[in-house]
RNA sequence: CCGGAUGUGGCGUAAUUGGUAGCCGCGCCAGACUUAGGAUCUGGUGCCGUGAGGCGUGGGGGUUCGAGUCCCUCCAUCCGGACCA
């Protein structure tokens, strides 16, 4: 093998390789995107259209790592919600290829399916617009169709087809291939329904048994083969795997599993198909035509990309007069004249932001190491990230790839796991709640949310700022914008303006962000932050209200006065706390500590409430237990734990202060107050001592003058006594 | 259409292993102190009923001595993916 030989070979198997791709390029931008970050057809950023383009790109090989990454998934403590978004977006399916050899013409026609066992039933093939067979193979009489039906589809975007997906489009090529068990001939259709990006962008056509082949058939008037027991196809497709098959030579009588293993059988057999994994996953385009990204460590000699040593590492960016592309379309790059040794052209491309999302958290363990992403000590010792807090919409992009490059190191020896995030949580959003106006149409004026049923009406925003509790100042509204000066309003019976509301992102352009600011002035930042770990789950999205925060501020008002009164006189004694106040305080420290492990976070603001409520009923005021009690406070509201801290007399810092660890001995009472309950209805409440076994506790029940009462004369069929929990009489 | 999540008082929520449903807070009601209160304190507050009592965790069914929690089924809401062959 040549050396040329090998580079080509090389780039076939390597995990990052430049290839002529089909890309998704987006003009506005001047750079092509890849496949997570377009939404709906349009750029995710800004929103541009996306076209298709060959060009040629960096790629990194993600899809040979489908299994591993699918795999992993059980590993690793993620919302299920994200483990999906996954699962799906690399889309295994279990199928076979079966290759058609053309009719008249050299060469063959590869399908993918997840149905081979109902081969029989294929009536025509369908390629994608964009399969490069279908110049060669369309017929003189059809060219002119088939060229005329590739350009409308190409102008189409994917959200375009899928728009008009009720249509089955597709024309007729004028070719067949050959059927490989039957030896008859196929017609040859191409359809936008088939993607060219998934499988091998050509299907084998079953209209008895696929709906959207069953749509096709019928649209183009094409004869459907029957090979289901009891199915005449004249509504629709049979798309159950566990009917019998007909019509089907060797597979009739067959179904599900075994004549999905036969017909591959059949396939292998005369080398025309087997067994196959697909995969949804696609490389993904790892260069982008922009100055502010990692540069390559890449050189061109011969037109053969080479790397730069590792001794001349890092590459640094180059300067340039301009950061946009050059008159001809290169990237900002080529404006520098970058070159190797003065000699070799450089890539001129530059590295996607995921590039460097995808280990940054490696660095940290170790930043300032010239040698290694980290020392092997510092990997071993802080190991994987325990807990990722992040947003869910990272799901196809950063977070796929992070997975995919910890594998690609760990594989390599440079990090000791091979998944990056062990527990992640996705916490919610905090909405804003937007406030609409009304108005009448083609007029300047405003219909009260609660009439405007009556009239006919445009739905607009108004800025919360000028909204209180849902009734407009008007007069602040025809200050609002030059447009709303002379606005003249209808209001309700009451005189009011109601405004409608919805809840949604914050966003400037909803004229409905609030800002914590305000908030802070008024009640600090303890409050604030302490209300926020209030509200419930972090995973929870909300919308941002604030007519609970008062009870918040009242609890660390409450909490204060145990150190000192609202005059500032000092509170605080060195004496011996009594066993109740120690109670609380180490039942508050188990469970504080408790939920904080399981990151539940609003009820730990709620056990301190609850601490303080019974301190203050304990007139508790002794250091010994509410220095314990600053410790648990101080990651949530760490100003007021710090001031307080520091008035009892330590020099350092709480936030290094020892977490307190809670007694046993002071968790359990003595005394249990046991439930009873009759046929599963608690009646009433018996104090035993916690201790007693379950027999003693079924006899102090029977012997209680209650008991009789609720028995009503009946013999109990059986007292089932759970010690420390509950007694439940059966009668 | 497919997948995931969620459904509990007037509201935000709690109930960690199947064991007293509604903790904590908001709101509301009553009272105290006040010239005054968007301050503070006390008591009450799931629903129906004067009461005893009954009902109650989206609906229906099941398992169990016992179900908010487990199983089946239906409904609703939110999120995500969607011509994937």
């Amino acid at each position: 093998m040549n050396e040329d030989q090998r580079y080509h070979l090389l780039m076939a198997f390597r995990l990052t390789y430049l290839a002529d791709s089909m890309v998704n390029w987006c003009p506005a931008l001047g750079t092509v995107l890849a496949n997570d970050e377009i939404k709906d057809g349009v750029s995710e950023r800004g929103g541009h259209p996306v076209v298709q383009k060959k060009m040629r790109q960096w790629s990194m090989r993600i899809s040979a790592f489908s299994e591993r990454l699918l795999l992993g998934l059980d590993q690793i403590d993620w919302p299920e919600n994200i483990k999906e978004i996954q699962r799906n977006w690399i889309g295994k399916s279990e199928g076979a290829t079966a290759f058609f050899d053309l009719d008249q013409y050299e060469g063959q026609i590869e399908v993918f399916t997840t149905r081979p066992d109902t081969i029989f039933g294929v009536s025509y093939l369908t390629l994608a617009p964009e399969h490069p067979l279908v110049s060669s193979i369309t017929t003189a009489e059809q060219k002119s169709a088939v060229e005329q039906y590739v350009q409308q589809a190409a102008l189409k975007n994917e959200r375009d087809r899928q728009v008009q997906s009720k249509e089955m489009t597709g024309v007729f090529t004028g070719a067949y291939a050959i059927h490989p068990l039957t030896g008859k001939q196929v017609p040859i259709y191409i359809g936008d329904y088939v993607l060219a990006g998934y499988g091998t962008g050509a299907v084998m056509a079953v209209p008895a048994g696929d709906q959207r082949d069953w749509d096709f058939a019928k649209h183009h008037n094409i004869a459907m083969v029957l090979i289901f027991e009891n199915h005449d196809a004249s509504e629709s497709a049979c798309t159950s795997k566990e009917v019998p098959l007909v019509n089907s030579d060797f597979l009739d009588g067959l179904c599900g599993k075994t004549a999905f293993n036969a017909a591959v059988e059949a396939l292998e057999k005369i080398e025309h198909g087997n067994k196959k994994v697909n995969y949804r996953l696609r490389d993904a385009v790892f260069s982008r035509q922009r100055y502010w990204g990692e540069p390559f460590p890449v050189y061109f000699k011969d037109g053969k990309a080479q790397m730069i040593g590792d001794q001349e590492l890092p590459v640094t960016l180059p300067d340039v007069d301009k950061y946009l592309p050059t008159e001809d379309g290169e990237p900002p790059l080529a404006r520098s004249q970058w070159k190797y040794q003065n000699e070799f052209v450089m890539e001129y491309n530059t590295m996607p932001g995921w590039a460097g999302s995808s280990w940054y958290f490696l660095r940290y363990m170790d930043p300032k190491n010239a040698q290694a992403i980290a020392s092997k000590e510092a990997m071993n010792y802080w190991g994987q990230v325990d807990l990722y807090m992040g947003g869910a919409e990272h799901a196809t992009g950063h977070l796929l790839y992070s997975r995919f490059w910890t594998m690609i190191l760990n594989d390599l020896g440079h990090v000791p796991f091979g998944e990056p995030f062990q527990k992640m949580i996705n916490q919610g959003m905090i909405l804003g709640r937007s406030s609409f106006v009304y108005r009448i149409k083609d007029t300047n004026t405003f219909v009260s949310a609660d009439l405007r049923k009556e009239y006919q009406t445009q739905r607009l925003y108004a800025d919360i700022s000028m909204v209180d509790n849902d009734q407009l100042d008007t007069a602040a509204f025809k200050n609002w914008l030059p447009e709303y000066n002379n606005a003249e309003f209808i209001l309700n019976e009451k005189g009011q303006y109601l405004c409608g509301f919805e809840v949604e992102k914050m966003s400037k352009s909803k004229f409905n962000v609030q800002t914590p600011d305000e908030l802070i002035e008024k009640f600090g930042a303890d409050t604030l932050r302490c209300y926020e770990m209030f509200l419930g789950p972090v995973e929870q999205s909300k919308p941002w209200d604030t007519k609970g925060i008062n009870g918040v501020h009242n609890f660390l008002r409450r909490l204060n006065r145990l150190f000192q009164t609202d005059e500032g006189q000092w509170l605080v004694n060195q004496d011996a706390a009594d066993k109740k106040s120690l109670q609380t305080l180490h039942r508050t420290i188990k469970k504080v500590t408790d939920d904080l492990n399981r990151h539940s976070w609003n009820t730990v603001v709620s056990t301190l409430m609850i601490a303080v409520n019974e301190w203050t009923e304990q007139k508790c005021h002794q250091q010994e237990v509410l220095e314990s009690l600053l410790v648990l406070l101080s990651p949530y509201a760490p100003h007021l734990a710090e001031e307080l801290w520091s008035k009892l007399g330590h020099k350092e810092t709480v936030t290094i202060a020892q977490w307190p660890e809670a007694i046993a001995a002071f968790l359990e009472d003595d005394v249990f107050s046991y439930p009873v309950s009759f046929n599963g209805k608690t009646r009433f409440n018996i104090d035993l001592d916690a201790n007693m076994d379950a027999k003693t506790v079924e006899e102090a029940v029977m012997g209680h003058e209650k008991t009789a009462h609720y028995l009503e004369g009946k013999a109990p069929k059986k007292v089932i006594v759970v010690p420390k929990r509950i007694i439940n009489i059966v009668c």
